[in-house]
DNA sequence: TTTAGCACTCAATAGAGTAGAGTGCTAACA
DNA sequence: TGTTAGCACTCTACTCTATTGAGTGCTAAA
């Protein structure tokens, strides 16, 4: 592909992403000075398009880039785009305040990333699986309730009411508390195994029943990490984007917004173990989202990868800006983490 | 208003809430047998506009319950409608399964009220400000760092990773959550006064550094009770109006959507003491959501008024339906929180 | 290789006409 | 006096038909 070829498609790729209106020979012409007639970029087009980079809605409109094009344009064209101070500001400025606990950190991080990029940002939060058991408690509530919390290193509390046998007394369950401690503080929630289980029963054998309840708690959590919340921001964005004017569009669209299952497997699924990845159209096949792309990035604490954020938009999307602020929030995000969480021994 | 005429006006709001279409003399007339000719009808909607209780679109349409027609139907005409056997069904059988913690039913509530009712669902969790401590516990993570736990009887968790002086051992904080546990246990979380903080102080002299950061927990939990989460089920469903066929309004309607805040007021706002509350149109006051309905009722655990159900529907709404439905789903909702948190002491 | 010119295509817009639902009025009827 | 049939009138929604304009592709000349 020539130079003039890829400032030709590079002006298309700009002038759709701007105005959503397919792009003639005469608007490039005009606007982007390439120094060539119009009938001369007719003739580049006429290539491109052959070459399945543009593509014409109908016959006789301008052309639009092709998710071909898009593809180019991303890994070949497309020119690094920093944040601007104001935007670093904001982002610094929102996370000094009010974020306490992990779950505020991943609410603030959906807000900004929708905000700075106008488009769905989806945040996947650190999930328990493979995050360790920093403290296990039992509460008694009243004579066949208790209140089983966990406290995991990463910052996160899990609980859940249990029933108890009657028989079973608030000084028990001190008692087991304190056995479960000792056993299971900073084992993750994945590796625990059978044998540590048999372990626990062995000691605490008197208590078995109690303890059949709790040890259901610490499998479910472990089942949870697969349902997983995860936290939207700016769902109505995408209402802006011309793409969507019509009804049925928004319908589809906020219907796979309501499943979050799939939204998991979506974050999860194509996102590598580094660095930003970009999904265009097709490329993101769990989904029959049509004309959507996605930008996901992982996030880690301690070098671990810990979970995802992302930006869901139409293929018309301003790749270099969305890309940028991804990256960026990546890195913000596993720093105010890690310093949330500081005690992390490795 | 003579008999005759509130049957034609029962007739022109049951037709326009199925049709969303305005209705004309002559559908009366086939559809719902009144015995007269539609010159007649047309005389009595005649009346009827002239009275305020229905309205004209423009000149030579039909007509279409005015918001006042809405009102006067609801108080006065409305026949009760109870739930199918089936909803009954459907709504035990979602209510057993998978529903261990108080989030969980909140949920599921708001998820059952919007797929019975078509229109979009809001549940307000149990209020933590009105419940009392049930268990405060302060779970040292590492020497600069520890996380507090406050279990609530309404079955609720409150957590937050505070930032302790290193000279504060583990032992210490065991010291302190005893006498916290000692002083506060029982206590509404509003209810704890200057006296009782200074009380605890006096206790706790040694340990003042720690007792400010448990302290601003507490009294942060009491500011949460404001912007408290909300519960959204089925937002979509309201798309499938075709009073939602233009995109601007779903855009207003959507943004509402996303300011919690503004939804927690207004689910709490209108509904009074006891028993379901209907707003119509412009008697929702704190918004500019035109043609919007609000149904909503207070639950309560065992006696105590703790948080809010509501639905929010098109004023072509199905009253008597959703009526029901939120009536119903109270004292499930109710009953299913007291079963859940039985031990609770009067 | 580039460019100007020109015929052709197709969506979007605007206008005109038509159909249909519904009203209000009047006069006749029970 | 209340009810009804008849009829002229109103207004939206829909269809059909130009018209406009942006844009292409091809050809021939520079």
């Amino acid at each position: 592909m020539d130079d003039r070829k890829q400032k030709v498609l590079l002006a298309i790729v700009h002038d759709y992403i701007k105005t959503a209106e397919p792009v003639g020979s005469r608007t490039i012409a005009r606007k982007y000075q390439l120094g060539v007639s119009p009938a001369t970029i007719r003739n580049e087009m006429s290539d491109l398009e052959e070459q399945g980079f543009i593509e014409q809605p109908y016959t006789s409109a301008g052309r639009i880039p092709s998710e071909r094009g898009y593809r180019y344009y991303v890994d070949f064209l497309m020119r690094k785009q920093e944040l601007s101070k104001e935007e670093e500001e904001l982002i610094r400025r929102e996370y000094e305040v009010k974020v306490r606990d992990v779950g505020q950190v991943i609410q603030k991080t959906g807000q900004l990333l929708s905000q700075l990029t106008h488009y769905t940002a989806m945040v996947l939060p650190p999930r328990i699986g493979i995050s360790n058991i920093k403290h296990i408690q039992i509460v008694y509530m009243h004579q066949s309730q208790a209140m089983v919390i966990a406290v995991m290193d990463n910052g996160t509390v899990q609980h859940r009411l249990i029933e108890i046998p009657e028989s079973i007394t608030a000084l028990d369950m001190e008692t087991i508390s304190k056995v479960l401690n000792a056993k299971l503080q900073g084992q993750a929630m994945k590796s625990i195994k059978l044998t540590l289980i048999k372990d626990i029963y062995y000691e605490l054998a008197r208590h078995r029943n109690l303890l059949d309840l709790v040890m259901e708690l610490v499998q479910e959590s472990l089942t949870l990490e697969f349902e997983d919340k995860i936290y939207l921001g700016g769902v109505f964005n995408m209402l802006n984007q011309p793409e969507f004017r019509n009804v049925e569009k928004i319908k589809t669209m906020l219907s796979i917004m309501e499943q979050e299952k799939l939204l998991c497997d979506l974050l999860e699924g194509g996102a590598g173990d580094e660095g930003v990845t970009v999904r265009i159209g097709g490329e993101i096949d769990q989904l029959d989202i049509k004309e959507c792309s996605m930008i996901t990035a992982p996030y880690s604490i301690r070098g671990r990868k810990m979970g995802f954020i992302g930006v869901l938009g139409p293929t018309r999307m301003e790749y270099a800006k969305v890309i940028s602020v991804v990256d960026y929030m990546t890195k913000h995000l596993s720093q105010t983490l890690e310093q949330m969480i500081r005690g992390r021994k490795k």
